[in-house]
DNA sequence: ACAGGCCTAGTACAAAAGGACTATACTGTG
DNA sequence: CACAGTATAGTCCTTTTGTACTAGGCCTGT
């Protein structure tokens, strides 16, 4: 049983991987910090059962390293870990390929239940207020273009219109009509909301 | 050796006890997601060595937290755990009385040196980029005063001035003059570069 | 070729935000 | 008491932000 643990919070991650090796006796808990790292390990040890990720790594959207880790490795299940429990999160999670989303709120035994699911080939999904999979409406985060995320990048932390534009080698007027269609799609009024919006939403590399 | 956990994270805490067990064959980790919680569990059992307290939980503030365990238990050594290293995090946990700082960022092996050292009435505190209690500089995340924080966490949701003005019963120029300290207290140029300055020095409840 | 989406950029206007002041009142502390 | 700090509220002004339009260029899939 081996199992490749990501998160960039050293403690943390021992944390779970003490929790972890009570799975299993001979389990074999692999940890790295960033994405680069642990598709390098993955590169070295082919032969891994699982992969947790945490959604919140710095220079990198989660959601991104996850589609990295589909790619490189289809058939190898990734479970994301991650500190918000929002639908959104997991539902971009899920159509992203991962085979489970397990908050950091999760108490562990619950945790080892998940990853016992999952590695039996199951899905783990957060009970919620809704129910597990139900449907899923309400806007979307994954659903902003490449440059609307590039946009909302700098918008949260706290540029000017001007400033991003600059940055981006943009007209202001076309970061305004960026920043209208980010508002229009998170469905709300205001920059700062939209970045109160992506923390809560869990879009963001954050540090 | 009787220490207690008090965090609202029940997989980071159960993670942190794994490795505190660690610490000493005969250790009993107790553990708490709230302080009253906690406060309850120091009356039942009040030879605790350590206590360690996460900053950040809900529905207090982790420094207030503090501040009744120093004035209840005045002899007890607490060290704080926070997702947040910044200098004036440490500071004002150490003018509250703290026996110890510990960022989540730091090893457990770390972590585990910094535990014995305070057990031995040391006082640890993060190496940061300028050394242990140098001078302190930046801007101050405690030095908000209360209403300054109660309009920026209302800030940080994207409230526009006239609904703070609203939900704190102020006019709304009020608003703008705390809004302005704020600003110049965290050195930023605007709203929603307070919330994500916010965010980084670690002033959010989250979650 | 055409439709549709994305990115770009413009104008014009209204609302919000932010800065620079002044001023009153209520706390504490020396 | 005087002083400092905080909270309150006001005016005046400039800049920024957000919205509503139009419009062209560039891809992609049909």
């Amino acid at each position: 049983m081996k199992i490749l643990l990501i998160d960039d919070h050293p403690l943390f991650r021992e944390g779970v991987a003490q929790t972890l090796r009570t799975l299993d006796d001979g389990a074999l808990i692999y940890q790295a910090s960033r994405c680069e790292e642990a598709l390098e390990q993955l590169g070295r040890e082919p032969d891994m059962d699982l992969v947790l990720l945490d959604l919140l790594l710095p220079g990198m959207d989660g959601m991104d390293g996850l589609l990295r880790f589909r790619q490189a490795f289809p058939t190898l299940p990734v479970v994301i870990l991650s500190a918000s429990e929002d639908r959104r999160s997991v539902q971009a999670a899920l159509e992203r390929g991962a085979q489970g989303y397990i908050p950091k709120s999760t108490p562990p035994r619950i945790m080892m239940q998940a990853i016992r699911l999952v590695l039996e080939g199951g899905v783990y999904t957060p009970p919620g207020p809704s129910g597990t999979g139900g449907g899923g409406s309400e806007a979307a985060p994954g659903r902003l273009t490449p440059r609307q995320r590039e946009v909302l990048a700098l918008l949260i932390e706290g540029k000017s219109n001007k400033e991003i534009a600059r940055l981006l080698a943009l007209s202001d007027n076309t970061v305004r009509v960026h920043a209208a269609a980010i508002f229009k799609t998170l469905d709300v009024r205001n920059r700062t909301e939209a970045a109160f919006a992506a923390r809560r939403l869990g879009l963001l590399d954050a540090d």
